[in-house]
DNA sequence: TATACCTATGTAGCAAGCTACTTGACTAGT
DNA sequence: ACTAGTCAAGTAGCTTGCTACATAGGTATA
């Protein structure tokens, strides 16, 4: 089996905001009120070690929608198990940010 | 006015968990899943604030229960004005971290 | 009588988090 | 033209948090 790696609660919380919907910085920093000196080094790190991936989004989108454009991110496999395990760790981080809770995708 | 500490998330929770209850740091440990190199030091901090207040708990009463003494915390009233600010901040910080969860005090 | 575990507090040194910025394009008011 | 606001990403440097360990008395067990 895989060494899992031991998230912090700040990093489980990004990783579970992730999972929930929140799948680009901007919109992880709204939901938890994290600082972008936080959400950004640590969605880095997290890409670093293959908990999550990342692509930005086309231009023509930005530009159609007047706003910058957003570097999107998904859990790969490794970071879906590590979430997994970091609920075992951390019972109340599923109350705190839950799939229902996302409005717009 | 007086003029509010913003508080990290950590030390809101340890706040929070000293407020419902746990009244000493392996308590706070505990409850939050927080290791000691994280509360004990966080936790004099709150005290240099002057957030909290300490005490350490009678010899006789801990030699009494055959454990170590405890050091029984509080909060001061900056530290219950700073705790309501931060429910503000943190609004999901209530639910983490009730007085009804506190079985034994 | 070692070895191990439990409660409880604590620290050194490294890793992560936060404050206060920057960049850049676009919107809205004065 | 200038100032201010919004969305989105990002960084330098200081502060906080975490890992791993120490201390110390208690119980339990082989």
């Amino acid at each position: 089996m895989a060494m899992e790696a031991k998230l912090s609660h700040t990093a489980a919380m990004i990783l579970q905001a992730v999972n929930a919907g929140h799948i680009y910085g901007f919109s992880v920093m709204e939901m938890t009120g994290l600082p972008s000196g936080t959400v950004y080094p640590a969605m880095r790190r997290l890409e670093r070690d293959e908990l999550i991936r990342s692509h930005w989004e086309q231009q023509s989108i930005a530009d159609a929608e007047q706003r910058p454009p957003r570097k999107y991110y998904k859990l790969t496999r490794a970071g879906k198990m590590t979430l997994e395990a970091s609920r075992k760790r951390y019972p109340l981080l599923a109350k705190l940010i839950s799939s229902e809770q996302v409005e717009s995708i």
